[in-house]
DNA sequence: AGCCAGGAAGTGC
DNA sequence: GCACTTCATGGC
């Protein structure tokens, strides 16, 4: 963990934004599996510190601290306003959704899944880097996720200013990786799909930008066009990276949340996905995110 | 030793 | 279409 100096690094940057953290969380934001680049800082923090976290997203580098019901987000309000702004979804009222998601489901079960995750919010992150991290995501596990990320930033990512941290690396950067480049990073048999991928997007053969005017059906046909994607990969990609809030991702831990709540049999992925897009609607996505903290997170009888 | 981890692709039917 | 198998790797 890096020891830096906050008062210091205050003053340097020119400005705090300080948010109510009611509906934001740190912790359960950056942990509940749909980032994987924020540290979490343990040293050099104001004594009233509950929690604090350094990161880089889209080649912008931030470090933040939760206290005393408020998030201080070191920014300058130029790049908060152009930027962590939309990042963190602050002009999302989840506040609203919440009381969406008890109206459409009133169970005891949802109630207690919404106060658990209560402070999550769904990131406005990169395409491209949400594409590379669900990509590494199948069949692995969320802490080897992180390393093969920080591995590639590390060795292929550019600099970034005002930090040691570098930035995810460029389509171009690992378009043009050798295979042997990917497995030392911990990718394993991904390998080739994330090559294959990389050489896709930097070709401007898949337009990830572009992709952004397609509509939800069109978005997700468009990314299962690309090796290593399928249905849950893309319903990652286009829930994180494309701010596609009614989509749904079905992994492991939520096919078992969703089997133990609404169904008395082993129904498979795409039976949970259609009834939770059914249930939850418009607001699908943030639903899956309580169910997967939820989940992942409680202390629940088996 | 064997199973699991935010699954996808290949094969056989 | 659908069920089954395989895939690299580290932790437990």
């Amino acid at each position: 963990m890096a020891a830096l100096e906050f008062d210091k690094e205050d003053a340097k940057a020119s400005g705090v934004i300080r948010l109510p953290s009611t509906y934001f969380d740190l912790s359960k934001t950056f942990d509940c599996g749909q980032a994987f680049r924020w540290r979490r800082l343990d040293s050099g923090l104001p004594q009233d510190t509950e929690v604090a976290y350094e990161g880089v997203a889209s080649g912008r580098y931030l470090r933040l601290r939760q206290s005393a019901g408020e998030v201080f987000l070191e920014s300058a309000p130029e790049a908060f306003e152009s930027f962590w702004k939309s990042y963190f979804d602050l002009d999302t009222d989840y506040s609203a959704i919440e009381e969406i998601l008890l109206k459409r489901d009133p169970s005891a079960a949802m109630a207690e899944a919404a106060q658990f995750g209560r402070g999550i919010r769904i990131l406005r992150q990169d395409p491209w880097e949400m594409l590379v991290t669900f990509i590494l995501s199948g069949n692995n596990n969320i802490p080897r996720i992180k390393g093969s990320i920080e591995a590639l930033s590390e060795r292929f990512g550019e600099t970034v200013p005002q930090s040691a941290l570098k930035a995810f690396p460029t389509p171009e950067a690992l378009a043009g990786l050798a295979l042997e480049d990917y497995r030392q990073a911990g990718a394993g048999y991904r390998d080739q799909y994330l090559l294959a991928a990389a050489q896709k997007v930097a070709s401007g053969e898949a337009d990830l930008e572009g992709w952004r005017v397609l509509d939800d059906e069109q978005l997700k046909k468009a990314l299962l066009t690309l090796p290593g994607v399928g249905d849950k990969v893309a319903s990652c990609i286009m829930l994180f990276g494309y701010g596609r809030r009614a989509s749904f991702p079905v992994d492991t831990w939520v096919t078992k949340m969703m089997r133990r709540l609404y169904f008395t049999h082993d129904a498979n992925a795409k039976e949970i996905k259609a009834f939770a897009e059914d249930l939850f609607g418009d607001q699908a996505g943030y639903a899956q995110q309580l169910l997967f903290h939820w989940g992942r997170n409680s202390e629940m009888e088996a």
